[in-house]
DNA sequence: ATGCCGTATATAATACGA
């Protein structure tokens, strides 16, 4: 079963794409970021005549998170982090496909740092982390996937030196990730490839995918009840080339059957 | 080093992203 995560930055500008790349690796369940529109503004008809089902939490404009399954509708459980019933920003949805459970999200980018929005990060992060926690302690298989917007370590960032006082890299939310490691979720695609350079992400400017000047920031987070049949992970960095293309590369893992 | 590009919406100028 291959799992994936695409911050598509805009679901209807992006669709060509996002389709494209379906039809090209066929992902069983697909987690996407940064639809920026509204619930009713989603292409559901065109995921459906795809083959996918999906539920999402959609918001005009900004922010925007969905979970599409290959064949198949998930079962939504969750939508909307808990911990803070004022926050409007749409950057959660969970629901259930072949018995696992999918937490798709999209965490703030936080800058600039200091100042309110960092501080709205980090509030995010520890909502994030209690209830990680709480889902870790059902003992089943779980996944904590999407756009992150945190490097966890030098190795996630082509310059490190240049992104030490960034709200993607400051020690607080990097801390604040390692945090959820140590509760005992495994970063997927670090554990198959510990030393490896892998980044998800890459700037539309400055030339960034040409030179690989690229962040890892999309990740996918297993519990222990799952992580034991991880086989493979990897980034479809070669969709980041297409033209048109989201600025994030889609970045997935391979399951061995979990039942 | 820098939103230099890209997407969104009040389709013109802004807000936002990382």
């Amino acid at each position: 079963m291959k799992i994936a995560t695409y911050n598509v930055n805009g679901v209807n500008g992006r669709l060509p794409i996002l389709l494209r790349w379906l039809k090209e690796q066929a992902p069983d369940i697909v987690c996407l970021q940064e639809l920026k529109a509204a619930q009713e503004s989603f292409p559901a008809a065109a995921l459906r005549d795809a083959g996918y089902g999906a539920i999402w939490h959609g918001q005009k404009s900004w922010n925007g998170v969905a979970l599409l399954a290959r064949g198949r509708a998930p079962l939504e459980t969750r939508r909307g982090l808990p911990g803070d019933p004022d926050d409007a920003q749409s950057r959660y949805i969970e629901g259930v496909v072949e018995g696992i459970v999918i937490g798709c999200l999209y965490l703030p980018n936080g800058n600039p740092a200091p100042g309110p929005k960092f501080d709205y990060k980090l509030r995010w992060f520890d909502r994030l982390a209690t209830y990680a926690d709480e889902l870790l302690h059902l003992d089943i298989p779980a996944a904590l996937i999407g756009d992150f917007n945190v490097m966890p370590t030098d190795l996630d960032v082509y310059k490190p030196e240049r992104w030490k006082d960034d709200a993607l890299f400051r020690p607080e939310v990097r801390t604040a990730f390692q945090a959820l490691l140590a509760q005992g979720w495994m970063d997927a695609l670090r554990a198959l490839h510990p030393t490896g350079r892998i980044y998800t992400f890459w700037d539309y400017f400055r030339n960034a995918y040409a030179r690989d000047a690229g962040l890892r920031i999309d990740h996918l987070l297993l519990s222990p009840a799952l992580s034991g049949h991880l086989v493979e992970a990897g980034v479809d960095r070669h969709v980041r080339g297409w033209e048109k293309t989201s600025d994030h590369a889609p970045t997935w893992i391979e399951l061995a059957d979990h039942r």
